[in-house]
DNA sequence: CTTGACTCTGACGTAACGTCAGGCCCGAAC
DNA sequence: GTTCGGGCCTGACGTTACGTCAGAGTCAAG
């Protein structure tokens, strides 16, 4: 029993002053079982020198913005996963932060408009739609479209909820993180078939496996350093590394030949 | 009865469809009191052309952050304050955004230090807190301080929890906004030492009525132009302008004086 | 033995809906 | 007339990371 050496103990209240974070915070994580400390006999939350660095950790992971059951994962089991899975947050952070700068823009915009001629609040609202429809812009990317593909993808937008979105993202981030992670292996071998199949099955999903469709979005991203600014930087999450291109274009290369 | 002129009725799908929003949010707002159509006589809502006006807006004001409690306090009551809120929810978008940046900036570091020489994962964590304790570095503003104060300091930073951390911020926040809509006003009058008076309040909730603190925080702040550029963007959203200093500083005066 | 200062474990509240679940209404086909 | 497929309605629970009581036990000092 060499090990356990005599260790300082904190309770809740000082290791919560030590740490910089609240006592129910840890309160939290410890029902989430994120931070276990040992407990004395009354009870009590003991705290050690270890479940600091711990904190340390925890803390370090939610500051990128990881909510805490990744933060879980990651710090029990799958650590190895750790460098992907902050790539893939990376981009999750540029995206929203895409999303800040279109809304600080068009409070801007709404302020110098309405600060010119003292309008009243309608117009300032007004502008604000203006500046948001601009930047959506969900229309640019239709001239890349014939007009039976524009029908179909008319008709499918419906469909589109904005949760729907939100998951389809997720899906894109995640695969663009395991074809990084994969770069090294065999584009015809077993994962990257398997990257191949996630990869066109996203495609499909938003073809509906219509090759008008499909035919409109290979120019819409051959085309893209044309892109707007702000289009190119909303889409900069998604952004696909050459290597990446080359592997996944290989890899379907080899699946269409299987 | 002119009024009330035959304008098209919409189902809740239909109007959903037309106005980009799933059903379930129009549900929402309705239950909210935010968007009240009228109701056929089977009890399904009836959506107007005049409906679509206000969701319009509401979905500008929602694209720019602004919680759907106050959307409604601001499309129902005080719409001339909506100027000063938007004013405001830029300085938060602002806040947001540097904290973004942050977390970005730290996951890059990480990634590129990790690229090097392919640490193992423990060391991406340690660069991740290293990067975060560099930008935060609560460290530097303490030169400021002598040693009286930075005891008090010391003592009074473990009550600061993040939550409270929030609300000063946010009440910053708006007594800027208030000052900058006051700039028109005499000082010294009444709406003038209103707002001198919550200055001083929340000055004195930071220094806790020592003078000692209080000057620390006079030579940090004078000395605003040398801060580390990270503090400068993360203390952008409280910049005052130099209009408001001048006010304030008359106000404050003029209290001092009555 | 009484305080005062801590600690513990629930339990509810928050923002903006998503996602059932049970039930009513309506037009069209049988 | 009835049934069937859709659409609409109103609850009600789930989500995220804790804040904020509330009721109750613990411990050291006076």
């Amino acid at each position: 029993m060499a090990a356990d050496v005599a260790t300082r103990r904190y309770k809740v209240k000082e290791f919560a002053a030590l740490s910089g974070v609240t006592v129910r915070a840890l309160h939290h994580y410890d029902r989430l079982g994120l931070l276990r400390p040992k407990r004395t006999h009354n009870g009590y939350r003991a705290y050690s020198e270890r479940d600091l660095a711990r904190l340390e950790q925890i803390v370090a992971l939610k500051f990128v913005g990881l909510p805490l059951r990744r933060i879980k994962a990651l710090l029990d089991r799958d650590e190895r996963n750790l460098a992907g899975a902050l790539g893939m947050q990376r981009r999750v952070l540029e995206a929203k932060r895409g999303l800040l700068d279109q809304a600080i823009e068009a409070i801007r915009q709404a302020e110098t408009a309405a600060g010119a001629g003292k309008r009243p609040d309608a117009a300032i609202l007004t502008k604000i739609i203006e500046v948001m429809e601009m930047q959506n812009d969900a229309e640019w990317p239709m001239k890349y479209y014939n007009d039976a593909a524009r029908a179909k993808l008319a008709e499918r937008r419906q469909e589109w909820s904005p949760e729907l979105q939100e998951r389809v993202s997720r899906q894109w981030m995640e695969l663009i993180r395991d074809l990084e992670a994969a770069l090294g292996d065999d584009p015809a071998g077993d994962r990257g078939q398997a990257l191949a199949a996630r990869w066109t099955e996203l495609v499909e999903e938003f073809t509906g496996g219509d090759p008008e469709v499909a035919g409109g979005l290979q120019k819409l991203y051959a085309d893209s350093a044309n892109w707007p600014s702000q289009a190119q930087q909303r889409m900069q999450p998604f952004r696909i590394s050459p290597q990446v291109w080359g592997f996944i274009n290989q890899a379907i290369a080899a699946r269409k030949r299987g």
